[in-house]
DNA sequence: GTCTATAAGAGGATAGAC
DNA sequence: GTCTATCCTCTTATAGAC
């Protein structure tokens, strides 16, 4: 019965270093990007050698899939501290959690994979964990969008998936970055206008803060 | 006076063998983005040795530009075509822009290059020819911009720049690729989706084509 | 300008001592 | 599990003959 509870001093010792590792190649993959991101890259941020990396990780690609875990992590306990209000409607919910989406990037906190890397696809669609805590994310704005359509608060005649792959979307806006090149408007002025162009569209005659 | 006019035989073969490179560039692109895609691949795809290519292009970085170049040319080409029906609204014109870019992704011709390299941007910034025609395009789209917004077609309180961005956003939207593989949708259906939510939002009450 | 052959270097992964 | 040193593959780019 050994490593009983929360295991030993040093199993601690050993999970903060992962926490740690993790914690770097996120960092590194939103200010990189997965392909410009190096092992080596890594170990030196972190301050162990390579080698030792690959004692807790075996590939690259592990390494990204920890960071994603750490984000859908992050994504599940904002979700639980929506669902505790209960006065809020689905349509605040979903506005709040793209919200955080923007805000996670602006903070250069947004792990960025490249979308077109067959072997970093097929190591998260083999990663039980990783897909895991993606379906508990979609399950639960799966249930906020139909219950803002039923409501009328969403378009009725727009496919759930939609709107769901248009919220994960958010996390990797080039909008955002170009608006934040441009230097002319605060961070807070670049996540209202996204979340109007996102909700309401290029076309609607929403409000924004002003009127 | 040599080489006027179009220039010789010869010149013209090689014109050919350069727009050749191109388009195996643009196909490859489009298919695996930048950094997976390798120049011996588009020298097999080409049909000609690794540096016959770089007698014609001195990097790899080069042949995005041209890539990129051929893009903005053909949907100058486009936008050509807009400005010849006086009858179309800027609203009109602006969306059949974004539904080009959609049907171009659909059809797996849109060079992927990733937001992130700091050298090919290095390169495209460099890239005279390329800030031309990417000039030329904003601006036209601009136009339109301002007008649509002064007919209240399009939300007057958002910037310009950031529904300049959103139109080119449209070039890599990842939403399309999930719903392509989601199988459920025909490249039509997936086009006026995306629109709706584009121009109309996740909440509008946009009919789409079916009311 | 086209080819074959190769340089030059980056980067993922591992061997083996401790 | 951590280190140093190394392997090995892939990829960009070039040399030099024709």
């Amino acid at each position: 019965m050994r490593n009983m509870a929360k295991g030993s001093f040093k199993v601690q010792v050993l999970q903060a270093r992962e926490g740690a590792i993790v914690a770097s190649v996120n960092r590194l993959l939103a200010e990189k990007g997965y392909d410009a991101m190096t092992v080596d890259e890594v170990a030196a941020d972190v301050g162990i050698a390579k080698a030792s990396l690959y004692k807790h990780f075996t590939s690259k690609e592990e390494l990204a899939a920890a960071a994603m875990i750490r984000l859908l992590d992050h994504a599940l306990a904002f979700l639980a501290t929506l669902e505790a209000q209960p006065k809020a409607t689905a349509l605040e919910r979903l506005k709040a959690v793209a919200r955080w989406t923007l805000q996670v990037q602006l903070a250069g906190e947004m792990p960025a994979l490249p979308a077109q890397n067959s072997t970093l696809r097929a190591a998260l669609a083999a990663n039980k964990t990783y897909l895991d805590r993606l379906m508990l994310v979609s399950d639960k704005l799966g249930e906020w969008i139909t219950a803002g359509q039923k409501a009328s608060q969403l378009n009725r005649k727009l496919p759930p998936e939609l709107i769901l792959y248009t919220l994960f979307a958010r996390a990797c806006d080039p909008v955002l970055s170009l608006l934040k090149a441009g230097g002319k408007y605060s961070d807070e002025q670049i996540v209202d206008l996204l979340l109007t162009t996102c909700f309401d569209g290029l076309c609607g005659h929403a409000k924004l803060r002003l009127a």
